[in-house]
Parts: structure tokens; C-alpha cells; sequence
DNA sequence: CCATCTTTGTGCACGCGTTCACAAAGACAT
DNA sequence: ATGTCTTTGTGAACGCGTGCACAAAGATGG
């Protein structure tokens, strides 16, 4: 996952856990894909492995929600479908502005997974009066300047920031201001925010950061089994596994294009 | 967060919690721009504000690292940056491809973040035979053929998948059979890899849906306090108050340019 | 109508993560 | 050297989330 919830005392809200809501969506997906394929009915063994999930999590999950399945059969897809729904509040139309329209503005203004969902991009906004007026997927970029307005007169309640960091905590406070009560953070900063406005984090970077942790432990379980396994005149796969090294480390077999990003 | 690691029985690796790895990238951050700012020392209690967590969460945190501090004073900030560093196996190059080189892929190949904690785009490896050679973010796209190659010529062990949904598996089977032991999985999909690979998967959209449970959860208590204060005779701000519409909603207010993305 | 079989819904136990609260440790002044 | 003051490091308690395992519920066949 990408980086979860900022701080928020474990408030269960309406007796549903955090932990479940976050899962709702996962099992939605899956529903879907059911649901395309005309399936009628499901067990929750199934849509448990299509979600992968355990399946007593994924019933318990159920159970905070209701008793929609039928024992003996499973869960009808439909009717799974429009609760679930309904529970995380999809059925209606959600206004969203997207301020930012760098290179992940506009990868997430063509994403298509919003509007399957209820999301509706209202508008796109940007500090750069260059880009003002110039369309990306298909809606016209409009400047900073606009961002009260487009807020109270859309009746936009979610914001998405994907300004660089400096931008964002500035960004962040006049969203509040302009009536916005959940933010998701694309920008590499923790925001502050009054009580009541929430804020979900997605930080790539530090995706990547806990990949690598994993990654070293596995590289040096893996030599340290390997010379186990060398001691016993087995032939471990030693792979990726390299040591800790000078910064300017080549890896294995050399002949590194070696192109640095910007 | 966006959403988090795809199952894992709570494997502590080496004695440290997964919880404290997830937030070690975020102190790192923290303690980055305070050794920018050329802070020597900084406590507990700053530097858990500054990375938005509880300082008795943080000092436990860095007791699984060992003792770095110095009671009465603090943490040295250099040698703690320098110890996380080497604990999430920043110290090291970690080459990466990319997959997909759509707008995401491209938003992610421009990400100045990954250069600067030691990962490397290796390579960007795109199916479109169009998009070969074209440069992105400087480096230039090579053909999913390639693939198996630059794995492993590079010594590449974390690929990063931004394909569409149809795409991930397949793509995903071709990275771990080449040799990549760790994913961040972009792609609305569910992968499926064998013991030993790490799957980590971030989610937009998964992201805004949480985001709408809270908000309608709030619109609804809003709505609810509001009926009650004004019967009270106060005046509560309904804001984004509306309730359950058709599909065709157009928000309150109307003139809504109404454009949908892809 | 009864028996059997499948699958749900949940009580319970366990473990991880969080938080409190405090003793130990060191800095610093006298 | 001694006392005071600050801040760390951690023992202990608590709460949430997970997974097992089973009873209840309904379908299905005879």
C-alpha cells in the first residue's frame, strides 16, 4: 500500500472498522469483474482468493456491513455490488479538483478509474499561467487564481494536491478554506490540517524505500544461506545477493547504461 | 497511505516491526531537510511533529534501531539520517525499471525523488513498438522484448509495474522469472507471485474511495447536527450536504463544464 | 418431512501496534 | 563533586485486527 491514513485515533466510524473500509474497495473490484462476467453468485472462498484476501476476513468484513449472503449459496454479485456502493458513498456524483497538472496531475487526470467510480474531475487547476486554458485530457487547465471559485461553485469536497512539496501546504490551507474536507497528498510533505478535514497519503518514494528494506534483508538472509548451503555442498541461488558497498557500486555483471534521472 | 502490502503474516524482519519500517522513509525525510537547514540536534518531540507521529511512537521506533540518542539532548541528526539510511538500504544503488510508460509511467520515470535516495532508473520498457526509443525523462523507452535482458544485465531486483490492468500479470510474471524479487504494483489488479516476492500496491483510486466513506460519513452527521441545531435555532454550515441523487446529478449549483475524463 | 451438505456469520483467542508513564542516563551549572 | 534538569529508552497495559473453528441457517435431494 501505498502510505495509509494521517494520524486518526482509530476512530471506528459507525461501528465500521478502518481496517474494512479500506478493504471495501479491493472487494468492489472484484464484484465488478463478476459482475462483467454475468457470475450470479459468489462464495466468499472465492472472492476471497479474487481479492486476496483471507476468507474469514473477508466475511467478518461483511458481517459489519449486514447479512447479505445466503448460507449454503454465497453472496449475489449485484446486490454485493449496489451495498457496497452505497456503504462507501459511490452511488452519488463526486465533484474533484486536481491542483497540480505536472506529469502526475495529468497521469491522473486521464485515469480512468474515476469515473467508473462516481469521481468526477470538476477541474483541473495550475499555478503556471502558461498552461491556463490548455487542455489536458480533454478539460481546460485553470489557474490558481480560480480555485475558491471552482471549489463553492462545484460543490467540490475532495481535493487531490499534486503540486511539488513546497506548494503544498499553501495549496492544502486555501482547499480547506474554500470548503474542502478530504485531501489526498501526492506531494512528499505532512500537512497540517484542522479537525474534521481528512488527508490520505500517497508517497512513491517511500513505497519504494520499504521495497528496499525487504530487498537487503532478502539479499543478505540469501548470501548468509548460501554460504550455509555452500558449507553443505548445496548451490543456493545467490541471485541479486550483493553486500553493502562503495557508493558508486556497479552491481554484478558491470555494463550499467548508467543514466540518471532528474 | 495508499493502500498497503499485499498479505504478509506479519513477518518481523530482523526484530524490526513492519509498522517502524513503514515509517522509517518518513523520519528520513524529516531528518533530511533538518540537516539542509544544518540542525545538529533535534529531540524526540520535534522531530515526531515534524513527521506528523506521537515522539513516544518515534522513540520506540528507533529503539528497535539501537540507542542513537543522547538523553538531555537528543538525536545527532547526521548519524541518524546516516543510520536509517543504512538500515532501509539507502546506502546502496538500487537499479529500477518501469513498466508501462503511459502518462503514469512517465510521471514517475520524471520523479526527482527516487534519484535521490539511491534508486537508478535503469531502464523504461514500454509494449508500444511507437514509443522505442523515444526519450522520456532522458532516458530513452526500449521494447518489452528487451526486457529479460536488461534485468539482467542490470541486476535489476525491484521493478515498478504502470501497465493497464490486462497487462500486470503477464508483465508481472515476465519480471519475476527474469529475476525481479520485489514489485510496486500501480495496476488496479490483484498479482499473484511465488513465496519470496515482495508486492507492494499503490492505488489511486482505491485512495479517493476512502476518502468518499469519510466524506459522506461527515455529510451525513453534518446533515444530522444540522437538523438538530436548527431546531435549536443555530446555523450549521451544510456545505457539501446533498444527499443520494441520480446519476446524472450536476452538484448544487449547476454550470458544471461536466467533461469526463477517459 | 427429514437428512445431508454447503456456506455463512461469529465467539474467542492470540498477537501486533500504540500509548502512557517513569526510571535511568547524561548534560550542565554551581 | 554534587545536584538539578532535560530527554531518552522501555516496561506494562490496552485496544484493534486477524484467523480459527464451529454452530446456525438455508439449499437440495430423497
Amino acid at each position: 500500500m501505498a502510505t495509509g491514513r494521517t494520524h486518526r485515533p482509530a476512530t471506528r466510524s459507525r461501528g465500521i472498522p478502518e481496517a474494512t473500509v479500506a478493504r471495501l474497495p479491493l472487494y468492489l473490484r472484484a464484484l465488478t469483474a463478476l459482475s462483467e462476467r454475468s457470475v450470479p453468485t459468489v462464495s466468499s472462498e472465492e472472492l476471497a482468493a479474487a481479492a486476496g484476501v483471507n476468507s474469514a476476513k473477508l466475511r467478518k468484513d461483511f458481517s459489519y456491513l449486514g447479512s447479505y449472503g445466503t448460507r449454503g449459496v454465497g453472496y449475489d454479485v449485484e446486490y454485493l455490488v449496489y451495498q457496497i456502493s452505497r456503504e462507501l458513498g459511490l452511488t452519488q456524483d463526486w465533484p474533484v479538483v486536481i491542483v497540480g497538472i505536472g506529469n502526475l496531475g495529468a497521469a491522473l487526470a486521464n485515469y480512468g478509474g474515476f469515473a467508473s467510480r462516481g469521481f468526477r474531475v470538476a477541474a483541473l487547476i495550475d499555478a503556471d499561467p502558461a498552461m491556463a486554458g490548455k487542455p489536458v485530457a480533454g478539460i481546460p487547465v485553470q489557474h490558481t487564481d480560480e480555485l475558491e471559485s471552482i471549489i463553492r461553485d462545484n460543490g467540490v469536497s475532495i481535493g487531490v494536491i499534486a503540486t511539488p512539496a513546497g506548494a503544498a501546504q499553501q495549496v492544502c490551507d486555501r482547499l480547506v478554506a474554500a470548503g474542502v474536507t478530504s485531501i489526498l497528498n501526492f506531494a512528499p510533505t505532512v500537512l497540517s490540517v484542522p479537525d474534521g478535514v481528512d488527508v490520505r497519503k500517497v508517497d512513491l518514494s517511500i513505497e519504494l524505500q520499504i521495497l528496499a528494506f525487504h530487498e537487503q534483508r532478502k539479499a543478505g538472509e540469501e548470501a548468509a544461506a548460501g554460504v550455509a548451503a555452500q558449507a553443505a555442498g548445496t548451490t543456493a541461488v545467490p541471485a541479486a545477493a550483493r553486500e553493502e558497498s562503495s557508493a558508486t557500486d556497479q552491481g554484478p555483471d558491470g555494463d550499467v547504461p548508467a543514466v540518471m534521472p532528474a
